[in-house]
DNA sequence: GTCAGGAACATACCCGAAGTATGTGACCGA
DNA sequence: TCGGTCACATACTTCGGGTATGTTCCTGAC
């Protein structure tokens, strides 16, 4: 690594730290902006000011460069949804106050672009799917179950089919507002909850298949 | 191409559409099979008995030629779901009866593996949605536009965002079902049409946004 | 103090696969 | 029959992911 910017000189592991970040921060950019496929290991080493010995010390592969890079963005925005759906009494509320947190965090244009557009590239739909277990479908799952306990859906809605079609529908919006430019991305937003909404006002009203 | 089995000698042009047509079905097989990824060219010039050459004779790419898969699979697939969804005079029936038309379809191995999980990796994702423009993505439109006109749901529902958010929702279901073992797709094709039955109930009810 | 050892990279190389350039035989119209 | 073009085959280039190895610096043990 050039030291032209080494002004401190503190204990080696914050050095090694700070070029993991300028990796997966140079990984984030170009993956963001030209995609997965198109952007090459020496592309990522360079916008680091790195050599590609530095990645495949620090990550296992280009796929596991992403899938680090995929985690970390996924645990905190998963990690805020959940906040915001069980601060909520209602479990209806709650799951809407969810919905509003996802959509708000894809208007950031990061996170939709690497976890919706490029995941499945890079992952293959089911390395995706994989990581997103621990996730976006964990949870669906408990949202739906407290729906379902607190007697407000049909329990026929527990289903694998229903949290699949729920996280497809999540990744359109998520990708829809991705590829939105910024001054429309607030009308958009509100266009996506409207389905949303209809289907939990049809799950709650509908007790027939 | 080894004149192994050419008994029949007829005209040039149907020994180069039978070449054109077992490249395509070399193809199909192989990214069913292994993915898109994972199979070379020289994989598909093999089974198919030529060599890669007459591949970029009758192919821009290998993206070219997944292309070329994929409309031919869409394109009869949509055909059959739009001629379902017109012969019903009335427009939710239409709907329902294109959707049971689509997940059908799902459940035959080839179609799910490669319109919906294949294609995103190897169109990537915008390349994907224009692809599907001419297909899904106009029938969703139809079919909403049907409902609106007929006065079944609001008109606020006509947007781009509806139209993504249950492209979402079909895709979904079609990639579980892709992946679903065949004893069990039955079952799961029944959980599938839950979410999109509530989905029209909520829009017929929900007025308001 | 020094010396072994490992961490944190850099450098050089390999290899598979997409894409290209060129060769070749067969057919077809003139 | 002869030039041209179609329908491929063959040989080559290129690019990028992955690997093997070298190098420097720090650290801890004696």
């Amino acid at each position: 690594m050039l030291p032209d910017v080494a002004e401190v000189k503190t204990r080696r592991g914050e050095y090694t730290e700070a070029t993991r970040r300028a990796l997966l921060d140079a990984a984030a950019r170009l993956f963001t902006e030209r995609g997965f496929a198109k952007t090459s290991l020496d592309d990522v080493a360079a916008d680091a000011r790195v050599t590609k010995g530095a990645i495949y010390h620090h990550f296992s592969s280009k796929t596991g460069l992403f899938e680090v890079l995929f985690d970390e963005l996924e645990l905190t925005e998963n990690t805020a949804a959940r906040t915001a759906f069980e601060a909520e009494s209602d479990p209806v509320l709650g799951a809407l106050a969810a919905l509003d947190q996802f959509l708000l965090a894809c208007c950031e244009p990061v996170y939709g672009a690497i976890v919706f557009r490029e995941a499945p590239v890079a992952l293959g739909w089911d390395g995706w799917r994989r990581c997103e277990e621990k996730y976006s479908y964990a949870l669906l799952d408990d949202l739906i179950a407290g729906m379902v306990d607190g007697g407000m859906i049909a329990a026929s809605m527990r289903t694998e089919a229903t949290v699949s079609v729920a996280f497809g529908m999540l990744g359109a919006a998520g990708q829809l507002l991705a590829r939105t430019p910024p001054e429309d991305r607030e009308r958009v937003r509100g266009e996506c909850r409207v389905p949303f909404v209809a289907l939990l006002t049809g799950m709650s009203t509908s007790t027939h298949s």
